[in-house]
DNA sequence: GAGGAACCTGAACCTACGTTCATTATTATC
DNA sequence: GATAATAATGAACGTAGGTTCAGGTTCCTC
């Protein structure tokens, strides 16, 4: 093991400025911004970019890192008002809109909840935020809103093809033709497969 | 106007040999394979591509057009069988499955159904496709199994939101999910805006 | 089969972007 | 404040892919 020794005062230094540079960049342009842009609205150097990260990969998933983090964050809060009393579907329902929401204007956030991320920056919030999932969807089952069948992994999936160019407007009716199938009332207990046939 | 004078033999025989090689190209690798590769899988110069098609954009342009225009055929074909006494939300969702299920497979396809046409290209064929597709639609509400708020885009929407990457079985999933939303059984009428509040 | 137009060839050009590294600057230590 | 370690710089490299065009070839016409 090499023992890491102190940054020095000015890498300290550079290193916020690329991750708050990142983090503007790719919010407002995505993560194909080049290199070149995030060195400059740091500015920094290209070079000193690479003495803080390998890869462009890796600044990127630092950056979704946050965003993971702070998706787990808010599951985790939903998870607890429904502990304090309210309602599992309508804090699931809210969660969703609300990351959607977000995601349609940060391209960062767009990033994120299609599954850039890699293993290395999700792996702690995903834990968390998993966790917090599982029993908020647990509850909304009890409830007898959730259909049964419904997992983790179908709201990820709900997540990930959310038409996130699209206006406002046809988000929102996209969400009005998808949520019912996740709802005992719109798809009754006991058929499985497609709805339709 | 510039009078057209007839192609040359070797010029037509390249035309289709440029076009067949580029159909090949994309179905296997999608809309992102090299101009240098087409020309290759051709037999042909780079250069001769570009004598016949302006820009890479045309090219593509042209195979998506046969898309559009096979997808159309479709629409059009089941329409008749509605015609016939078929029943309409059953051709619907048949249409629906056998597109998806092809364009899981071929990245043409694929580029189609996420809207990557051009006016240019899909105008004769969305026309055609657009009109059996509210004929369709309107049969399949006069049965009063599709939901009455539905829309020929929300058709397009669904399409476009497939998650094309993902399993056979992930796909079947969402579909289960998704469709729901289409039907009155699950969206009961005279409710707008998201069904989960 | 000669002439000229149409067509083809493919090396080269251009732009874009991730990444490297020899050189120069800054910082920490004594 | 001298020295060495650490860090920053930015021009340059490599790759990739779309596009061009001077020079050579093929085809059609008479």
């Amino acid at each position: 093991m090499a023992d890491t020794r102190p940054l020095r005062a000015d890498a300290l230094r550079n290193r916020e400025k690329i991750l708050d540079a990142a983090r503007a960049q790719i919010t407002r342009y995505g993560i194909d911004v080049p290199m070149d842009d995030i060195a400059e609205a740091a500015g920094v150097a290209v070079g000193t970019l690479y003495r803080h990260y390998p890869t462009k990969t890796a600044l990127v998933g630092a950056v979704l890192a946050e965003h993971f983090d702070r998706m787990a964050d808010e599951v985790e809060a939903a998870d607890a008002r429904v502990a304090a009393g309210a309602k599992a579907m309508t804090e699931l329902t809210e969660l969703i809109t609300r990351t959607i929401r977000v995601a349609a204007r940060d391209h960062a956030m767009k990033a994120a909840t299609q599954g850039f991320g890699t293993e290395e920056y999700t792996r702690g919030p995903e834990e968390r935020g998993m966790t917090a999932m599982h029993r908020l969807i647990s509850v909304a089952k009890a409830d007898g809103e959730l259909h049964p069948d419904v997992t983790v992994e179908d709201f990820m999936l709900l997540l990930s093809t959310v038409p996130l160019e699209a206006t406002d407007e046809v988000r929102e009716r996209w969400l009005t033709l998808v949520l019912p199938g996740f709802t005992t009332a719109a798809r009754p207990i006991g058929r499985s497969g497609p709805a339709l046939r």
